[in-house]
DNA sequence: CTTTCTCTTTATGTATACAGGCTGAGCAAT
DNA sequence: ATTGCTCAGCCTGTATACATAAAGAGAAAG
């Protein structure tokens, strides 16, 4: 009945709960509001009440869990503004560590490391208007945003974005494949590049505000996306842990 | 050898030793660096080591406690340029919920809220030129930053903004008190104050850019009185956390 | 038929026992 | 004197037993 009894034995046991947890969570396996039981977990996961209890403090820190006030958690659910702001936040983070790069200064490596990888992405993006790799795109994509973050050379400020990327749809390509279906996929993608060598070029000449602007504006290609999917029903399954959102009722 | 060996038996365990091991790392008792034993700490704030070990993972997610690669945690040090960072991610969040609530809109009522708060403040400052109640008017600035928080209606950015302002040093009146013996206290809390009424004004008003703007620049006037404490030697005894911070040494 | 009270069940909070791994001291060998 | 090895002590990760509080079912009364 586990979900993954023969999972790899050098991960803590923490660690394994934490993961399929997490899975169960974003699945849908659970629903929003519902509590969760440690014993049905301990059932559900094999292994122990410490672990799980673990697992849950750290989802809770993690936002897909809440606290119930007599005691254990609930699976969190997320209004469709919520969403909206988290990626706000993300935006506006991933701005404030552009910016901070752009106004210390970024030594050369790292600028050519960044540019190699837009070299890359461009690689994906203009092989075949209608057969893009998207999981590579959205890999290549995660690595330069990881490394716009290193730039900002603030550990505090990493682990923000961080935290605030925890949410599955809020994460810096998360809503990607939301895309997939699109004819403008490659219009997007072509714009959201072009972002991506914008910030970079304002990074390596100091124009900190600019950086900022951009880096704001780049996240609310996610809004975009998001609204496609809440405008089309069929397009939710591509948004992960779309369990968790409370849809309104729309005409 | 207890903290507080008869402390509210109406507190949950995991809670008190929460509250004694924050109370501990903020005092200094342990060294930056140092590791954390639970066994020690089972021993100094006299619970078992269930709610300590819950007490170190919940002090970790507030970025008082490192996680060390090999187990446990320790006493986490930051550099001054993390404290700045910290600083400047809080600005940053606030701005973003004081142009949310200008963008939204805000009922009649919490305005006036907030204006009567404000007026209080006005109160505080205005008393006497040397002898103003520096505890009551830390407890009313943080009573308007948290109206502030409450306007811009996004539990989400609430929570990142709680997050943010968990370290010590980082929260919105910590450094007020480092103004305490300056001579210019009256002066920087006047400007405050301006700013405290400008932002509400422009949130009145819709004026969403201008209102982040101001939340921005009025949590700069933390950094100035950090950039203070970390010159006047004696000023950082006001400094909470103040034992946490790795000193340059300075000419 | 509804409502309320009680009792049972089950939840979490806490303490503690046990196992495996890391660290460091002390000793031996070069 | 230095370096490498072994062993002991301690520390964390995990499992589980126990106590207390909450939630739900069922029966009785209105």
């Amino acid at each position: 009945m586990s979900i993954e009894k023969s999972s790899d034995r050098s991960l803590s046991q923490t660690v394994k709960a934490q993961l399929a947890l997490r899975e169960l969570v974003l699945r849908g396996a659970l629903n929003p509001g519902e509590r969760v039981s440690e014993l049905q977990m301990v059932e559900r996961l094999g292994v122990s009440r410490t672990p799980v209890r673990m697992a849950l403090v750290r989802l809770e820190e993690e936002g897909l869990l809440e606290a119930i006030p007599s005691g254990g958690f609930a699976v969190k659910a997320f209004s469709e503004k919520e969403v909206f702001v988290s990626i706000e936040i993300r935006g506006t983070l991933e701005g404030l560590a552009a910016r901070l790069a752009a106004e210390h200064g970024v030594s050369r490596s790292t600028l050519l490391d960044a540019a190699e990888c837009l070299d890359e992405i461009d690689r994906v993006i203009r092989r075949d208007m209608r057969e893009i790799d998207l999981s590579q795109y959205v890999e290549l994509n995660a690595r330069f945003h990881r490394i716009l973050i290193d730039m900002a050379d603030s550990p505090p400020l990493a682990r923000q974005i961080e935290r605030a990327s925890a949410l599955p749809f809020a994460s810096a390509s998360a809503l990607v494949p939301v895309q997939s279906r699109s004819p403008e996929l490659h219009h997007i993608l072509t714009v959201a590049q072009d972002q991506h060598r914008c910030v970079l070029t304002a990074i390596e000449r100091r124009e900190g505000s600019r950086a900022e602007a951009i880096m704001r504006e780049h996240a609310r290609i996610a809004h975009r996306n998001l609204e496609r999917a809440l405008t089309n029903q069929r397009d939710m399954d591509l948004v992960p842990g779309s369990a968790l959102i409370k849809r309104r009722i729309r005409a």
